[in-house]
Parts: structure tokens; sequence; C-alpha cells
DNA sequence: ATACACCTTAGAGTAAGCTCCAAGTCAATA
DNA sequence: TATTGACTTGGAGCTTACTCTAAGGTGTAT
């Protein structure tokens, strides 16, 4: 698969596969005879891995530090489990906040949504808003 | 209520909220006759807004826009809550993709727990991971 | 009144993560 | 075989959101 049907595929840029493949946030990936990059079935799933990752706000630095364990071998198993939980804590405390705000924004879209109706904002007395 | 001490209240740099004010993610806030900032509880609860909403991944020149209408006043309730509305589809999209993470983060971790039990690391056929 | 810590501003600098550019190579088509 | 379009690299440049610096003002304790 060529980096422009990949791009298709994952909606993302050469420049930005180019760069993940440069930095290590996937390995080097398959190439024809002439050095051209030639996705393989394997190289789609590790650019679909760090995609998937980064769009959840992982560093680039966590990625290429999996990438580099994996390249190390089979020793590395424990290691990269423990970096995945890192990880899954890290995008847990993430969501959290994310869900913080969801509350807050609800709460005010019913408050704007009655000052719509009515013509006056009013919040209730604790409530932290403006 | 000093900078400093709002710093402390939301672990948030004085540089920071500065620069918030500076830019327009909260409204001007209250300061002494000498030019100190003195924050109200106003004024704190729009700097608290303005962390919640950044810690959710909202740019702040959505928080600009939104502050942007509220000083035009009344007529603007509308336009208000639609841009709460936006600033909640997008978190709510982000979210998704914080879920997505996770699953996928689940299911890794899953496979590397048993690799470390079993020394061998395996992959379901359509697994789309490594 | 003189330290002293803390505050002020404008503006420059920084980090992460791309994104663009120049100069050149590859490969499919006319 | 010549053109055309897509690919290559290394490196510079950009954007967002801070973060730091310099030069100076404020305010409270001695």
């Amino acid at each position: 698969m060529t980096i422009k049907e990949v791009c298709k595929k994952f909606d993302v840029s050469a420049d930005t596969l180019r760069y993940y493949e440069r930095v290590g946030v996937i390995p080097e990936v398959h190439r024809t005879a002439g050095g051209i990059r030639d996705y393989s079935e394997e190289d789609l799933n590790w650019v679909a891995t760090a995609i998937c990752f980064r769009s959840a706000g992982m560093p680039i630095e966590l990625l290429i530090e999996y990438v580099k364990l994996f390249r190390e071998g089979d020793t590395t198993f424990g290691a990269r489990r423990d970096l995945l939980i890192e990880a899954k804590e890290r995008i847990l405390a993430e969501r959290k906040k994310y869900d913080d705000a969801l509350e807050k924004l609800e709460y005010k879209i019913s408050k704007y949504d009655e000052a719509v109706r009515t013509g006056v904002l009013k919040w209730d007395e604790d409530s932290s808003c403006k």
C-alpha cells in the first residue's frame, strides 16, 4: 500500500506518516526496491495504533518508548505491559476531565436555553458559573 | 484574592492566569488601587470555567469567543448557547476517541498479561494490533 | 525609611507536534 | 525516451499554549 493510500485510509497527511516513522512512533515501513514506502498489513496495524493512541492524547514520547521496547524483543513483555497500563491510567484521568467539562456544559446549556426562552439568564446561588 | 492564592487554589501558574486575562480567555480581573489583581468571587468562577474547559481540550479561541459574546450583553444568549453546544459536541467526539483507545489498550494489556505469564505473545487473527 | 517579597507589563523564548520546502529520484504513461 | 506526477530526504518553519525575562512598581514589616 502506497503512502497516499494510507493517508486516505487513516485521514492523515503523508508528512505525518513520514514523521512518525522518522522519530520512531512506528517501526520502519517496508520499501520497494526503489526505496518507496510500501505499507504491509503489519505496518498498517502500527499506523492504526499510533493514530488511535495519539488521538487519545498520548505523547509521542510514550509511543516511541513502546516501539523501542518492541524492537528489543521478547524480554520486554513486562515493560511493554507496564507502559500500556500507565497509558491507560493517563487516558482515564484525562477522560475524567472531559466528563467534568461535559457536566459543566450541560448545566450552562440548560441555563442558556432558559435564558433564550425567558430573556433572563439566572445562575443558581452556588453554581460557580457564568 | 491575590494571584498567588488563585494559583494555589487551581494549581496553575501566575503566568497562565495573566495570559488568560491578557488574551481574553477570562474577562478583566478586579484590581486594587495600586493596580494589583484582586480576584473576586466572579473572577474565580471565570478562572474555574476556563481551566475546566481548557483541560477538556477546548481551544483558547473558543473561550475567547465566549467571553466576547458575554461582554456584548444580553443579546448574545442564543449565540452563547450555540457555542456551548458546539463545545459539547467537540468534547463528546474527543471522548469517543479516548474510549476507542481505552478499548484497544484493554485488549493489548490482556495479551501482554498472557505473554508475561506464558512467555508467548499471541494476537488474535484480525486484531489489528502489535 | 528601607528592606523585602510580591506584584506589574511588554515582549521574547520554548515545547510538542506537526507541516512545508527544496532538490532530487522513481515509475507509469504517451 | 520524455514528460508527468508521486515519491524521497533533511531541514526549516509554523501553531498553540504557555513560560520566562527584564525593568520596574506595590505594600507590609521592621
